[in-house]
RNA sequence: UCCCCUGUAGCUCAGCCGGUAGAGCAGAUGGCUGUUAACCAUCUUGUCGGCAGUUCGAAUCUGUCCGGGGGAGCCA
């Protein structure tokens, strides 16, 4: 059995072919019927020709949007507008109907917000088919882009032991009975008594074993769901969402930098080149531009600059900004768009963050001020990338962690990276949904998962 | 957690300075000798998100609860 992939690229012609998929839309007079077929391969469908002769007429009305079919004929040159090649149809199998009555999924525009309460349904659109294979192949040149530098490929817990990674609020897993925990002579939960004899949580990046990996074969990755528990509903945040973690050993903050900047050249290169009929599909339908935009930042290297130059940059933006930018302040959400959208024009690495806002483990700079951070920001999105050269420098670290009154106990095997045979190293995490959302245009980031987990949201 | 918007037919939405509902699409029926999210004609569909209040009268005004969306913070 051919796809229509193939049977929209091949050159020959009156060959029997044997087409399975599902629906689109049916369109007939008096003694034909056409029936677009699309299978999944590829946005475009095939356009059936079929003689109401050869189909019972109970049959022939079950032939509507989404109705699985089968259909043997052969391959044609269209004589219509509209399309080169279709199927004359000989015979055809109606696999399963789609009564429309209930059926919810009708030939025409839905809104996002509808298709996410019918999640299960929505990739049978041109949509989140074309997002599945968008998603497919980014996945795929994630782990091709790393194989061919010689990365291995570590996986990372999805459970962890550690309270907390410095990385937002953290989901507990438990085999407690919630409702009546074993307590200890304090009246406090005894996690003693928990599956792992301790608190767990589900792990919010794999950056710490990462770097475990990294310190002892050079240069790794990690490519897997992170999970964070925070309340926040935005088109930005997912609670379950997927994470790109590179870790490099004898490497600073300039590497990783040329890293990062060479690996989204390289993503949306690829995508480019392998998923142009999706992309162009985003581009008219989503948001008009992309194309060019994915192809300008494909070919130039970002712009670096360092946070205290961006903060000059903001503090003479012509306009006043709701949150007034002051040295040692966050950049907020409004800042990072004036400062991609208006004063680059594209993305750009921002890097030497102060201190105080950025995690425990990132290297500390000679100012005694900064730390060894950058981020990504593009247009529209803000963050799509977060990384840092580590701290090398037990007494560093445990200074650190010390005045962020983190446990250094719990870190110990963390610390012992230090302890013996230290190297620098550096690395960073890639929200992947969020290139999702980047590449596509797409607003929401619940349309770039298959089945989004979010605060209330778990359906399906 | 905070702020704003919104909820009317299966879908998208109009009606909202009060007088108990309407369009397009979908659906049904018929027509059309190759259609392109076909076209033409006819027809069907509603606890106007729930509850309570104001009023002679509420889709419309008020309160409240629930759902959805957007923004902020946090971050990827």
């Amino acid at each position: 059995m051919k796809r229509i992939k193939e049977l929209l690229q091949t050159e020959e012609r009156d060959i029997e072919i044997e087409l399975k998929g599902w629906i689109r839309t049916k369109r007939d007079s008096k003694d034909l019927i056409f029936l677009e077929i699309n299978d999944g391969s590829t946005l475009k469908g095939l356009q059936i020709i079929l003689d109401k002769k050869l189909i019972s007429e109970e049959i022939q009305h079950d032939l509507g949007t989404g109705a699985s079919v089968s259909v043997s004929g052969i391959l044609v040159d269209s004589p219509a507008k509209g399309q080169s090649v279709e199927l004359q149809g000989k015979s055809l199998i109606l696999l399963g109907n789609a009564p429309a009555m209930d059926y919810p999924l009708q030939k025409k525009k839905h809104s996002f917000e509808f298709l996410r309460e019918i999640a299960h349904l929505r990739p049978r659109t041109n949509t989140f088919g074309a997002l599945a294979r968008v998603r497919n192949a980014l996945s795929f040149a994630i782990h091709q882009f790393f194989q061919q530098r010689g990365f291995l490929y570590i996986h990372t817990p999805i459970i962890t032991g550690s309270d907390a990674e410095g990385a937002g609020q953290m989901f507990q897993v438990t085999t407690l009975d919630i409702n009546a925990p074993a307590r200890d002579s304090n009246g406090k939960v005894n996690y003693n008594e928990d599956f792992f004899g301790k608190k767990a949580h589900l792990t919010v990046s794999g950056q710490l074993q990462a770097e475990n990996y990294a310190c002892a074969l050079g240069n790794v990755y990690t490519f897997g769901p992170t999970f964070r528990a925070e309340n926040s509903k935005t088109t930005r945040h997912l609670a379950e969402f997927w994470m790109v973690e590179p870790e490099m050993a004898f490497c600073d903050l300039d590497g990783d930098q040329d890293m990062a900047d060479d690996f989204i050249n390289y993503l949306l290169n690829y995508i480019l080149k392998h998923c142009p009929e999706d992309l162009e599909f985003f581009n008219q339908w989503i948001l008009k531009g992309t194309m060019e935009n994915l192809q300008s930042v494909a070919e130039t290297p970002f712009e670096r600059i360092s946070y205290t130059q961006a903060m000059k940059a903001l503090e003479k933006a012509p306009f006043d900004f709701q949150f007034k930018p002051h040295w040692g302040c966050d950049l907020q959400t409004e800042h990072e768009r004036y400062l991609t959208e208006q004063w680059i024009k594209g993305p750009v690495i921002v890097s030497d963050y102060p201190r105080e806002i950025k995690a425990f483990y990132m290297k500390q700079n000679e100012d005694g001020k900064t730390v060894r951070a950058m981020d990504v920001l593009v247009p529209r999105l803000g963050e799509i990338i977060g990384g840092s050269q580590r701290e090398e420098d037990l007494d560093k670290l445990k200074l650190r962690m010390n005045q962020m009154d983190l446990d250094t106990q719990e870190y110990n095997w963390y610390l012992d990276l230090r302890r013996y045979g230290t190297v620098p190293h550096a690395g960073f995490g890639l929200g992947f949904e969020r290139l999702i959302q980047y590449v596509t245009g797409l607003q929401n980031i619940r349309d770039v998962i298959p089945f989004p987990r979010a605060v209330g949201t778990i359906k399906f």
